[in-house]
DNA sequence: TAGCAAATGAAAATCGTTTTCACTTAGAGA
DNA sequence: TCTCTAAGTGAAAACGATTTTCATTTGCTA
């Protein structure tokens, strides 16, 4: 469930973030992509609807929003730092179309058998991990025809 | 088991990569470190030994070695880009201590189950995954005494 | 050994991100 | 509703990592 605009407000006045028109606007960007976005892009979107808005302004946004979990970042091989509303709040991974950059979320990643073993075998003390797949999404498979959006 | 230097000499000549002393050098670092090194701590190492070679040319000769697959990236959290001497040579994963950066690889990741009901639900054509654990390794674990190996 | 394409190093350019700083503004309190 | 202040903003500059450019050097084939 995508949080409400109205939720996210209320979750930043309590952390003691002020509302600004700049903020409302970066997350309005996020809130209506499905796609994840790198800071330029987001940029670009904000920008074009409220030309006064700067690149730093959307970078303090982000941060801000990451370190109160509200949105989160995916790898997605070479290029790091690209930003998606964060959808489950829980615990959660990516799938990845390499074509489109379409993600899909999922939650049940099964990993503790895995984690475990490694944990006896290593001696580790396993923290968390990153867990990431890719692919070509349905609308990919069929009909090259797509258009691949920009990046 | 780990690629002998001389193969991999030959490797790279045979795809028509000349081999030059910085080349060496460069191989011969990461090849001896067991830890995953970003660029700038191989130019470092490189240069102690041999001051004439700039940085410039570890990037280059860094961009060739994954090219041909002979040196893979960790991405550990944060910052990207960091390489590894690719030792087994097949599809492998890292175990990475969040405290002194050291890199266990495992290579049975078993997530086939996992990835088959992902493309049944998405109808994704999945390629390839991305699977990291981070965590502290046993030194870090017993005594926190340990020198935190400079990044 | 000669010759040339490939490789190198230094400097400059570029890219993404962060810092600085003077100015503006959201929002708590009068 | 108005005032005041801490928080937020934008522009420019700083910054670090990486790439490009270009003149010079060098590995290696003929």
């Amino acid at each position: 469930m995508t949080l409400t605009q109205n939720k996210i407000a209320s979750i930043l006045r309590q952390r003691g973030y002020k509302i600004t028109p700049q903020r409302r606007a970066v997350l309005n960007i996020i809130a209506l992509s499905h796609d994840h976005l790198t800071p330029a892009a987001i940029y670009e979107k904000v920008h074009e609807e409220h030309p006064g808005i700067g690149l730093v302004t959307v970078y303090r946004t982000l941060d801000i929003l990451a370190e109160l979990g509200l949105i989160c970042e995916v790898h997605a091989g070479g290029n790091c730092r690209s930003y998606l509303m964060r959808r489950p709040s829980e615990h959660h991974h990516h799938l990845i179309c390499s074509d489109c950059g379409a993600v899909v979320d999922f939650t049940d990643c099964d990993l503790s058998n895995l984690e475990q073993r490694l944990a006896r075998e290593t001696r580790f003390e396993i923290k968390g991990h990153l867990l990431e797949f890719t692919g070509r999404c349905r609308n990919c498979r069929k009909g090259m025809k797509q258009k691949k959006a920009a990046r």
